[in-house]
DNA sequence: CTTTCGTCCTGACTGC
DNA sequence: TGCAGTCAGGACGAAA
């Protein structure tokens, strides 16, 4: 579920629900999830004041009284969900919150990839999920030429080269495949051969294509913000993302699938190039 | 330095 | 119906 789109939602619903309230209560299931978590995560999170919620690449972030800020990622198959009274304990329930106003909001991840973190502000630019961390693809930021100048050089495929976090900070499998179709740019070019027009074409994909699937989060938002539903997911009228063999919405040419880097791409072979 | 590969987990699905 | 194998939207850290 979680690339920066789903996170977004997912960061949109919870802010509302945390802004200004205090946590009243905390349920910690287990000690780890990725990592081990913090020691006394829930001592230390109870009777804390909630700042304004935000995203960083797919991380989001709560800030709290007393200069701590509580990370959250989601891994492959972490979700949050909102609840107005305490809920049901459901498997895979990792950890629920309740706040002041009597809500709660619960942290569940069937594969347990995802993260939860208390750290303090002063860490924010050095802690390890997060320095090394490239730029907001929907920031002023992003433009062609420091794209093309950022893949200059670089053998590796343009795929591979905007999955790394470390240059553009939030995309994942699913929207890289999409922009590069929507960029007309196969998955399979050196990310080095990326110049100027190609770069600017790619940036506005890459802009386009996460900015309509946050607008679809946030429309199908509404129906999920109901006691006991779900909230994040993607809704997405998707190109190319698991379509293999299917025809190209564009040309109606079969779509191919590859392997690259360990992930599967989903590109057609007659639009990108 | 860059790039690939193994790894952490569970669950859904496919094919025998 | 059962079971083995494969794959999944992430990303670190070791190794080459």
């Amino acid at each position: 579920m979680p690339e920066l789109p789903e996170v977004e939602t997912v960061k949109a619903a919870l802010l509302p629900l945390v802004e200004g309230r205090t946590i009243q209560h905390v349920r910690q299931m287990r000690s780890d999830l990725r990592w081990p978590l913090p020691e006394r995560l829930a001592d230390r999170l109870t009777g804390r004041r909630c700042g304004t919620a935000y995203r960083r690449a797919k991380y989001i972030l709560i800030p709290l009284d007393g200069h701590e800020v509580l990370l959250i990622h989601l891994g492959m198959s972490g979700a949050i969900r909102i609840y107005e009274h305490q809920p049901e304990f459901a498997k895979h329930d990792h950890i629920s919150v309740q706040l002041d106003t009597g809500q709660w909001f619960v942290f569940s991840d069937p594969r347990r990839f995802g993260h939860v973190d208390l750290i303090s502000d002063s860490e924010l630019e050095t802690h390890k999920l997060l320095r090394h961390l490239g730029i907001e693809p929907l920031s002023n930021m992003l433009s062609g030429d420091w794209l093309a100048d950022r893949l200059a050089g670089k053998t590796a495929p343009i795929k591979s080269a905007l999955m790394d976090q470390r240059i553009i900070a939030g995309l994942g499998n699913i929207y890289v495949c999409e922009a590069l179709f929507k960029a007309g740019i196969s998955p399979r070019r050196k990310a080095g051969s990326i110049k100027a027009g190609r770069a600017e074409k790619l940036v506005r994909a890459i802009r386009d294509v996460l900015t309509l699937a946050i607008a679809s989060g946030g429309t199908s938002l509404r129906d999920h913000v109901q006691p006991g539903g779900e909230i994040g997911y993607f809704v997405q009228q998707l190109s190319v993302y698991g379509r293999a063999e299917l025809p190209c919405v564009s040309c109606r040419t079969p779509l191919k699938h590859i392997t690259q880097t360990g992930r599967s791409s989903f590109y057609c072979p007659n639009c990108q190039r």
